[in-house]
DNA sequence: GGGTTTTCTTGAACGTGTTCAAACAAGGGC
DNA sequence: GCCCTTGTTTGAACACGTTCAAGAAAACCC
């Protein structure tokens, strides 16, 4: 209950414009309360996380079900998950600063986000495997989080992205899909091989934790 | 100076701990005209960034005087950054909530902070200009702007990379400048005109306001 | 039912960034 | 010298996120 009036609240009158005392008081709880299940303000993001994470799951299906071409597949659910973020846009960009922390359990990165990370590469997993592009098998391990890594990227831009209804944001998912598309198709070129090994040794190294 | 004394504890104690009441007290004014001069305790952080500019801009000298190589140029120039960096890296973390909110004047890519941006995008182009490598002339004209949004990126990474000494941040370095030498050598390549076309025309899409 | 422990709930209080009316200082014109 | 304007400086006051000692309710045991 104090989550979903704290949603609402942040819908409605943005994060920052939203006290932690008038969402107790709208929940009809004291102040104090709120602390005791959440363990801080920013927790409360949590639930939108896995509430978005849901949706574009859910916007995502009638692509995925219905377009076996992989650029269409990866088009349409980047679109999706434009189109279900879109009504918080605003909201977003006032949040988005607690998420951006490093040490933020809210960052995209984080151990408590793994859960809604995972769900979301899942995903895109499914971009490669329901379509019917040949795909370097080497390249099949790392691919789903390589686009996810993608979507993070075009996250962060619609983030920034000031134009109206973030128009700049469609354009970028349009232009980058064809890009995208055609590498992965190279990726199976014997003259290309050393290149994706290359890019696919630095990932490997860059995650090494020492 | 109360410029001085701000940046001073920020380094001592770390951005949060360190209240404005404290800055105030040991710069020797009031609270309140902390705020004539600045607006925000976050406007103090400007500062900071200017200095860190700088910092770069000396550190890349020698290596931009003395190597004529395309890649060992980027390759020391971004060292060079981390370089800088290094010791502000926890203190880096706690502030880089405020920089990275989209309204933020303190944003990367807000007005306010084009000059300190300018400056360095000025770093890049020396880069370019300075080495020996053939580029595309339609790429000459965009370079610079792309490796310092690489250099964001790389500046992303190191202040997510909680690996002894950032070393993860090292290795991403020299993982990826290979590959940009080998992009741009590329660039001339008939064959691959169409493919740089795209990436640019995205580029000027992506930029266009409407 | 009575006693004990655990879970939940409360709201005053703390320290924070920030604001603002009021006071003070520095010129500038006569 | 005196007024007026403009630029500075002050610190109390405000609203906020968060904490915590204290109490209420629930669960459990015999």
């Amino acid at each position: 209950m104090i989550l979903e009036t704290a949603l609402r609240m942040f819908r409605e009158r943005g994060y920052a414009d939203t006290t932690m005392r008038a969402i107790a008081k709208e929940a009809g709880v004291a102040v104090g309360n709120a602390y005791y299940y959440f363990d801080s303000k920013e927790h409360l993001i949590q639930g939108f996380y896995d509430h978005m994470q849901g949706a574009h799951r859910v916007a995502a299906a009638p692509v995925l079900d219905g377009e076996r071409e992989f650029a269409a597949r990866l088009r349409g659910v980047l679109h999706a998950g434009i189109d279900v973020n879109a009504p918080y846009h605003s909201f977003a960009a006032t949040f988005f600063k607690t998420a951006a922390e490093p040490t933020s359990p809210l960052s995209p990165f984080s151990r408590q986000s793994s859960p809604a990370r995972d769900a979301s590469i899942g995903i895109f997993r499914d971009v490669m495997e329901g379509s019917t592009a040949k795909i370097d098998p080497e390249l099949r391990v790392h691919l789903p989080e390589l686009l996810w890594l993608a979507w993070m990227g075009v996250t962060l831009f619609w983030v920034y992205d000031s134009s109206p209804e973030q128009r700049r944001t469609r354009r970028l998912i349009d232009g980058v899909v064809p890009l995208i598309d055609r590498l992965v198709g190279l990726s199976r070129l014997r003259v290309l091989r050393p290149a994706l090994r290359q890019v696919l040794e630095l990932l490997d190294n860059v995650r090494r934790d020492d």
